[in-house]
DNA sequence: AAGAATGTTACATG
DNA sequence: ACATGTAACATTCT
């Protein structure tokens, strides 16, 4: 559920709730399986006592610098959320990691499905040597897009969903990018034309930025959506074309949304607009 | 009301 | 190299 848009968001939210100079008093682990990097113990004692010197977003991860030069970095998967609440509050059954904080308030580390990761790292380079570029950086142009799309033979949508590839996206995103630039989620990434991809880069970058104008996409109202700290939601559901709108009309062609299953993974598109040719 | 589906990713298997 | 299946888990949808 957080991609790109949803995790710069919480960071967002994270930043402007003066985080950053606060220090950690103690820390409680409530489900072993989220520290990642090591035993529930040997995390609290880590981070105890250290001070939050930046928060910033790296694909979908959120990384808090630390004062002794490492890194926490979670990863929220399908339901993980932040939320601040008084230390005197009780946990409530899915906060899973509560960090106190010197100010009398607690970080909370909420998630129902338990899928999501604590990692502390001394060494950020390695814990993110292995995600694709950043595609609202500078760096992500249409050239490097073409570049890296012409090394492999893969269907399109589950290459735009591995992270290696491209940082930050997901389900949502990836099908808005494709509709937006008329793409098939099945085409092969070696047989897309120099003018695909060009609209493919400008789709990518145009629906993430969207999404994080809106501050994330918040489908339903159900325990496993997406809010950012303080339980705000995302306005992003109202502004997109293809996603979990099946059988609605194509906002360009009025054609029937259909929902396929692409790489195990369903998949929303217009069947006018995104035509998948026998040369794909 | 039981069974299926769910926005993510790591890993295992052809 | 790539596609496919499974598992991690709880809630919501059908």
């Amino acid at each position: 559920m957080p991609e790109l848009p949803e995790v710069q968001t919480i960071v967002d939210d994270l930043n402007r709730a003066d985080l950053v100079g606060r220090t950690v008093i103690a820390v409680k682990v409530r489900w072993a399986k989220t520290i990642a990097t090591s035993s529930p113990d040997a995390f609290c004692k880590q981070v105890a006592g250290r001070t939050i010197v930046s928060i910033q977003r790296r694909a979908k991860l959120i990384l808090f610098e630390l004062d002794n030069n490492w890194v926490l970095a979670v990863h929220l998967r399908m339901t993980g959320r932040f939320q601040l609440e008084r230390s005197n509050m009780s946990p409530t059954p899915h906060q899973h990691v509560i960090i106190r904080l010197d100010d009398g308030r607690s970080l909370r580390y909420n998630d129902t499905r338990k899928f999501g990761r604590f990692y502390l790292t001394d060494d950020k380079n390695n814990l993110l040597s292995n995600y694709g570029p950043e595609p609202l950086e500078k760096p992500f142009t249409v050239t490097v897009l073409a570049r890296r799309l012409a090394r492999y033979h893969r269907q399109i949508k589950p290459l735009l969903l591995d992270q290696r590839f491209v940082a930050g996206l997901g389900n949502i995103y990836a099908d808005e990018a494709l509709w937006t630039a008329r793409i098939h989620p099945m085409r092969r990434s070696d047989s897309l034309s120099e003018k695909e991809i060009k609209a493919l880069h400008s789709a990518i970058r145009k629906v993430l930025r969207q999404g994080v104008q809106y501050a994330g996409t918040t489908l339903g109202r159900g325990q496993s959506n997406f809010y950012s700290l303080g339980g705000t939601r995302g306005g992003n559901a109202n502004h997109l074309k293809v996603f979990r709108r099946t059988n609605l009309p194509c906002p360009r062609c009025q054609t029937s949304i259909s929902r396929i299953i692409v790489g195990q993974r369903s998949s929303h598109i217009c069947g006018n607009c995104q035509i998948l040719n026998a040369r794909a």
